[in-house]
DNA sequence: GTCTATATACAGATAGAC
DNA sequence: GTCTATCTGTATATAGAC
C-alpha cells in the first residue's frame, strides 16, 4: 500500500519513454537508466533484471486499466463511444503505458502480449452489454485494435492515418449505428 | 529478371519464418542461417548485412501486394469482403511476408513500417470507389488493420480472438451494410 | 541506496581459405 | 559460392566500494 519509491516510478517513466520514442530495441538497461536520471547500479538496485523492469510496466499498466474499464462502464456518451474515443492517442498514461506494452509484445516480450490480450478481453467484456450481437462486438473491438494499431505504427508522433476530430466523428456514428444496443 | 538462386530465397523463407514464429529479437543472421541450412558466411555472400536482408523480405512482399490488390479490384465478391477475408491470417506468402514485416516495423526498422504504411495507402486507395465516403473508407480499413494487429500478437500460430466462419461472415455482413457503395 | 568497475554473452560484420 | 575463424561493439548482469 505504501507508495512506492519516486526514484522507481521515475526509472519506470523512463523506460516507458524509450520504448515509445525508439522502440525495444533502444530501450536498453543502460538507456533507461541515463533517461531517469540514475546510474545503472541504481536502476538495479529497484530492478533487479530487464524482466523486473518490464513486469514493473506492465503492473503498472493492470492498475491504469482497472480505472478505465470503470469510466468506460459510467461513461455519460455510453461505452461504445466511450472506448472508440479513448483508443485513439490522447498521449494519457494509458495510451502511453499501452503504447508501451505494445511495443513489449512486438519486441519479444511473452508475458507483455499475456498481458494486453488480458485487457482486450477485459475491455471485450465490459463493451459486451452495450453491443446488440456478437458481430457487432468484434466490429467495435476491431475497430479500436485499428486505432492502438495505427498509432503504435507511427509511435504515436507522426499523425497517422488515424481519424481525428470531425472525421472521427463520423466513424463513431457510423460505429454507433450498427453496433449498439 | 532472372529468378534468384535458391539459395537466396531459402534464406528469405528462413528470415521470414524466424521473425513470425519466434519474434525479431530471435531473427538473428545466425539463426537464420542456420534455419536454411548455410554458414554465416554463406548468408553474407547473398546478404551483406542485416538490413540488406530485411530489404529483401520487404522487396519480396512489394511484389505480392502487386497481385493482391489486382485481386481485390476484379474480386467476384466484392473488394470490401475480399479485402476483409483476405485480413484474417490464412498463412498463405503474403500474409506471412506481412506478419514479418510487421515485426521487424515493431522491432525497430523504420523501412519496415514505411513498406506497411504506404501497403494500407494502396489497400485504400483501391477500396475507396468501393465505398460510401470518407468514414466508410475508414471503418473498413480500420477493421482490416484490427485483424490483422490480433494476427501479429498471436503470432499466427494460437487461435485469437479473430472471429473465423460464421463469425467472420456475420462480420463482414454488418461492414458491407454500412460502408458499401 | 547509489555508485564504479568488470565479467559474460552474443550480436553484426570482416578476412581469407577452400 | 560457401565455408571457418575472428574482430568489435554492446547488452545484461555481478561484485563490491562508498
Amino acid at each position: 500500500m505504501s507508495r512506492p519509491p519516486l526514484a522507481r516510478e521515475k526509472v519506470l517513466d523512463a523506460f516507458e519513454a524509450l520504448l515509445i520514442a525508439e522502440g525495444p530495441r533502444a530501450a536498453t538497461m543502460d538507456a533507461t537508466a541515463r533517461g531517469a536520471g540514475v546510474s545503472k547500479g541504481g536502476l538495479l538496485y529497484h530492478f533487479a533484471s530487464k524482466e523486473a523492469l518490464e513486469d514493473g510496466l506492465l503492473d503498472r499498466l493492470g492498475i491504469l486499466v482497472d480505472d478505465d474499464v470503470a469510466a468506460m462502464e459510467s461513461a455519460p456518451e455510453g461505452a461504445v463511444a466511450y472506448f472508440l474515443r479513448s483508443s485513439v492517442m490522447a498521449n494519457d498514461p494509458l495510451d502511453r503505458a499501452i503504447l508501451a506494452a505494445s511495443r513489449l509484445a512486438q519486441g519479444g516480450s511473452a508475458s507483455a502480449g499475456e498481458v494486453l490480450r488480458s485487457i482486450r478481453d477485459r475491455w471485450a467484456h465490459a463493451l459486451s452489454p452495450h453491443t446488440k450481437n456478437a458481430a457487432a462486438l468484434d466490429l467495435v473491438m476491431l475497430v479500436g485494435d485499428g486505432l492502438y494499431f495505427n498509432n503504435a505504427l507511427d509511435g504515436g508522433s507522426i499523425p497517422g492515418p488515424v481519424p481525428q476530430g470531425a472525421a472521427l466523428d463520423a466513424l463513431i456514428a457510423l460505429v454507433e449505428a450498427v453496433a449498439r444496443t
